[in-house]
RNA sequence: GGAGGGAUGGCUGAGUGGCCGAAAGCACCGGUCUUGAAAACCGGCGAGUCGAGAGGCUCCCUGGGUUCGAAUCCCAGUCCCUCCGCCA
């Protein structure tokens, strides 16, 4: 969420800059329901206060033994045409909330112009796509020939967009992800946490899935209320400082957290149709950081390098995206993606996506931490980044690595995780 | 599934209708003392929100209710703990 306070103060500058996300601020709407929220409010807090000052009268006046009646009967009153504000209030300010969880962050200045992905920039990019002396097949193919890579077998057990791997493939899925929790806390000074694969409705509130992108998830009815699946461990990782308060000498806070990630994939049903790349049910490890606001645009490109080094240390070529304003996700100021090259394809392929999110998520998950400047709790930058998604890494492995009889060399770093498997 | 106990500030914990946004301790910050530190002593110290300020308002798990007035009483719910049962 925006800081209100900064919306209400600016409300046409926040118009603008979002209009480079393709949102369409109502500066409108949101001054009259402002204006009305102040007038109600002031009204309703000088009714409470004279109610506060006079029911403290009617207790001394009973100490003293006075008679209290008539005096009740004024407050009763009072206390009727403060129920009513009150009500009033409540709805506007529903009304505010409601609209104000539905406004994307801002952008940051360096965020490019753009409609589309076809405006997004590139950064940098390292290794070079492989030359093949055949023609090489994509997963779908090698997967089928190996045996061990069944979309049917999925169909048959729940439904289109879920896999079943087995036997070599499904270990080097498994040592994929190894290798990242590894790497990320060996190297890279995250801790490791394991985390529920549903969530409650707060959770996603705060990471901001709801209550605009209910389509996208997986809802499970549980008794009286209803959990979700989450659709990355951002969400529950994120949501571990919520409503808290972290000392200073703990930030920044670094996590890494593997978890399948369940995406109903609402409105893609054209894309992407066969294979790995957009699965209802995926395995992705996840790169978390809560910091101080001074130093999360460091800790943005700090991060893209942890999930860069993934794809280094497996020698896949790769390039690094600026996102466009228009491509931007809802909570981020400004993503990194990172896109695996894809021979199948013959294309460059989204494999990570790394976002500073800045104070919007901390801002409706009252996240915060205790600046020893001032001594007060301020709230705290969260940034997250796929470091990196699984199936997407096991795919570009295979179709990176493939011989032209179809059979796959094992990249060395993966080895060790296999048991000195060399090839499959 | 059954029985009981609990939820109060960064933490521990007192508080059963008005003098309670809330005792006390710890932690933290400032000071006295000290060559320095510790100890001791003195003072400060919850969060949010409105306001230029003075100050106002809200918040004692959540949501309803009773009352002139609720941390405190009533109802519903959530979560945690203990015991029994069941269980990977």
């Amino acid at each position: 969420m925006l800081d209100p306070k900064y919306v209400r103060s600016n409300p046409e500058e926040v118009a603008q800059l979002l209009k480079k996300k393709g949102f369409d601020f109502p500066v409108e709407r949101f001054s009259e329901l402002e204006q009305q929220r102040k007038e109600v409010q002031v009204l309703t807090e000088n009714l409470q206060s004279e109610r506060n000052s006079r029911s403290k009268q009617i207790g001394k006046a009973m100490a003293a033994k006075e008679d209290v009646a008539p005096l009740k009967a004024e407050v009763k009153a009072l206390g009727e045409q403060l129920d009513a504000a009150k009500v009033t209030l409540a709805e506007l300010q529903q009304a505010l909330d409601d609209l104000l969880l539905g406004v994307p962050n801002l952008p940051h200045e360096s965020v490019p112009e753009g409609e589309t992905e076809d405006d997004n920039v590139e950064v940098r990019r390292w290794g070079q796509p492989r030359n093949f002396d055949f023609t090489p097949k994509d997963h779908i193919d090698l997967g089928e020939q190996h045996g061990e890579l069944d979309f049917e077998a999925a169909a048959k057990l729940t439904g289109a967009r879920f896999a079943v791997m087995k036997g070599k493939i499904a270990r080097m899925h498994r040592a994929l992800i190894q290798l990242m929790l590894d790497t990320h806390t060996a190297e890279h000074g995250y801790t490791e946490v394991y985390v529920p694969f549903m969530v409650n409705a707060d959770s996603l509130y705060g990471t901001g899935q709801l209550p605009k992108f209910e389509a996208d998830l997986f809802k499970v009815p549980f008794g009286e209320r209803d959990y979700y699946l989450i659709p990355t461990s951002e969400v529950p990782v994120t949501n571990l400082v919520r409503d808290e308060i972290v000392p200073a000498e703990q930030m920044p806070l670094r996590f890494t957290c593997h978890t399948p990630c369940f995406r109903s994939e609402a409105g893609a049903s054209g894309k992407d149709t066969r294979g790995l790349i957009r699965q209802h049910q995926f395995e992705k490890v996840e790169l978390l950081q809560l910091v101080e606001p001074a130093k999360s645009w460091d800790a943005l490109e700090e991060l893209t390098g942890h999930a860069e080094k993934i794809l280094q240390l497996l020698n896949l070529p790769y390039r690094v995206i600026t996102l466009c304003g228009g491509d931007l996700g809802f909570g981020a100021a400004k993503t990194y993606d990172i896109e695996v090259w894809v021979p199948g394809q013959d294309k460059y392929r989204e494999i990570s996506s790394c976002s500073n999110m800045l104070d919007f998520q901390a801002r409706r998950m009252k996240a915060r931490w205790r600046n020893p400047e001032t001594g007060k709790p301020e709230l705290l930058h969260s940034l997250n980044g796929s470091g990196l998604a699984v199936g997407r890494t096991l795919l570009a492995v295979l179709e990176n690595y493939q011989r032209a009889d179809g059979s796959i060399e094992v990249p060395e770093v993966l080895r060790p995780y296999m048991g000195g498997v060399t090839e499959l």
